[in-house]
DNA sequence: CCGAGGTGTGACTACGTAGTCAGGCTCTGA
DNA sequence: TCAGAGCCTGACTACGTAGTCACACCTCGG
């Protein structure tokens, strides 16, 4: 910056208010400035910036580092998000299993300076609770356990909806109940759709059947598929996610029982393939550029705002996307 | 630090050495910069360390932003390694079909200070070429053109001997020619493929179909697939993707077409589903650990050593999963 | 008993930027 | 013509850390 200002022929501070935009420079001096910076290649170095500043217009997301669907569109959308706030994005991995994964990540994020961090995919790790003085943290569908004096938002991801909208489907289509395969249990996602679903059958004064517990993977829903063609009375059955549901449909079919024809299955996420599988899938969409877009709105807002209160919002519903694979009860 | 320097009874200086690990420090005078360092919850500031080095040690990935399964599951593996490497790990995403979005993605990295950058799904954009003086870019698959001066490095995505693999698999299951469902066409991940694709043709002496080009999703290959069953001949299909897979078995079968009875099918990526479609597909598989952190391995060289040239080294290579999908021609 | 070499420590400084403040200039209205 | 009110400009400084250097002290071999 010293260079620029010694080839525009002005002092270095006007070169800052230049290129910050201040006002109070002539047109001549901007000009040369603009000129020179150009010339120079010149770059403001963020570093000294930050330091100044205290702070880096960085936002922090700690995500399990898992190429599935939901979460990677999430995570993609969230940068559009933070992008668009004038926020640049930071991603770290907790790795599979480790336990205290996540405040180890959130420890990592907070030695790179974010402004704030944002949970992608909240588990609950029991004790191991992230702690971030000063650092505003968002947490989607729920939060895990947080030490107390940090400031926590949470934004749904609206599982509880999804869950009853997929189980109150099946029941509409004739169904008696609804089998659940659901996702790894410490995973608020998994925890908020089985929630969702016992609520349907509950609703509908439906027995409720034992809970299947899968990993999200499409060979946890092929075992559980085998499972349900040996058990009576399986007509139909919720799924946590495509995956899982993809796999079910597999061991059912290998069992030699045709979807939707005798068993009618629904996922949740609505993967691109959804349509296009055999039978078309039946599953739950969600608009993730709205949830980012509405989180990423709260995490700002507290972020400038350290004294304010969490605003409530409306946060975007899940919504059901009929297809083939859900469809009627088998007559008898 | 000055703070704890005040409450263990020593320099700053001495804090900083502490605090960096150096030696010379005394175990007494370490023991109470450390206790004092925890009691005041004693964090070092990323902005000040970055502005007295240089550098930020940290590592910037463009992406594309979209949640298909090879790229998001490059993009994790990116970040693992990384962070094994001591990086922390920024991300962009170009906004889609945004011209220029690489050149514009890189130059926001650049202006956030990262020590290198990724391109990890390189596009041909034209003359939209990414400039970045002295900080090294590394391209997966081939790189787009790049600016004279700099410094770029380029890791195999192996998709031409993948895409060699594919072809050669349907060929020696007797078929006479082996149709494409290309990616689209700046994806230097497309060219590759439809490269071994066309190779493992040349070289069996087979005639070459025209090429549909589709755009990576289930939709594309599900038009494609119909589009095939019109053709007379086609018994079978090298997509370049499995979701255009997925799409193209859907186009078949509504057509009447039994895979893999009437026409086989391969796919690329071995997404977790693809072992549980009807009928499981056979696909490509990439090692996306290895790939990213023999990437990175060069790419930190590179940032490490500035003057020394490019190591070249072997890269992991692409690997044929054979399943039904892939099967024999249909006996006349 | 002395010098050489190693260890432990702290004062001082620079890194590149933006906030603060002071001062010179121009323009306006009396 | 002059005071007052802007506008434009630059000197100075602080932000938090690590590199450099100086120095006191200790140990050991000759």
């Amino acid at each position: 910056m010293r260079e620029v200002a010694r080839l525009a022929r002005v002092s270095q501070k006007t070169v800052s208010r230049v290129v910050n935009g201040e006002p109070h420079v002539s047109d001549q001096a901007r000009d040369r400035v603009l000129r020179a910076a150009r010339e120079l290649g010149f770059r403001p170095n963020t570093a000294a910036r930050a330091l100044l500043q205290g702070r880096f217009r960085r936002i922090g997301v700690v995500s399990l580092g898992t190429a599935l669907y939901g979460p990677a569109s999430l995570l993609f959308a969230l940068e559009r998000a933070a992008s668009a706030a004038g926020y640049s994005f930071s991603v770290v991995t907790t790795l599979n299993g480790r336990p205290a994964g996540i405040a180890e990540a959130v420890e990592s994020l907070l030695n790179q300076g974010v402004d704030g961090i944002v949970l992608s995919e909240p588990i609950d790790e029991g004790e191991a609770a992230p702690l971030a003085p000063g650092v505003p943290i968002l947490g989607f569908g729920r939060m895990p356990a947080v030490t107390p004096g940090t400031r926590a938002l949470v934004t749904g991801a609206d599982g509880v909806g999804g869950g009853l909208a997929a189980t109150r489907h099946l029941l509409s289509q004739g169904h008696t109940t609804v089998w659940h395969v659901a996702g790894p249990g410490r995973w608020w996602a998994a925890r908020d759709r089985m929630e969702g679903w016992r609520k349907a059958l509950q609703e509908a004064g439906a027995p409720e059947p034992e809970c299947i517990e899968g990993d999200w993977s499409p060979s946890s829903g092929y075992e559980a598929g085998l499972r349900l063609a040996r058990t009576p009375g399986v007509t139909a059955v919720f799924a946590a996610n495509d995956d899982m549901a993809i796999g079910v449909m597999r061991g059912l079919a290998e069992a030699g029982l045709a979807v939707p024809e005798q068993v009618s299955v629904v996922g949740y996420d609505d993967i691109p393939a959804a349509a296009y599988l055999s039978p078309p899938l039946t599953t739950v969409s969600q608009d993730f550029d709205a949830m980012a877009a509405h989180g990423l709105d709260l995490l700002v807002h507290q972020m400038e705002n350290p004294e304010a209160p969490a605003p409530i919002r409306g946060e975007p519903p899940a919504r059901l996307v009929v297809r083939r694979s859900g469809g009627p009860p088998p007559r008898p």
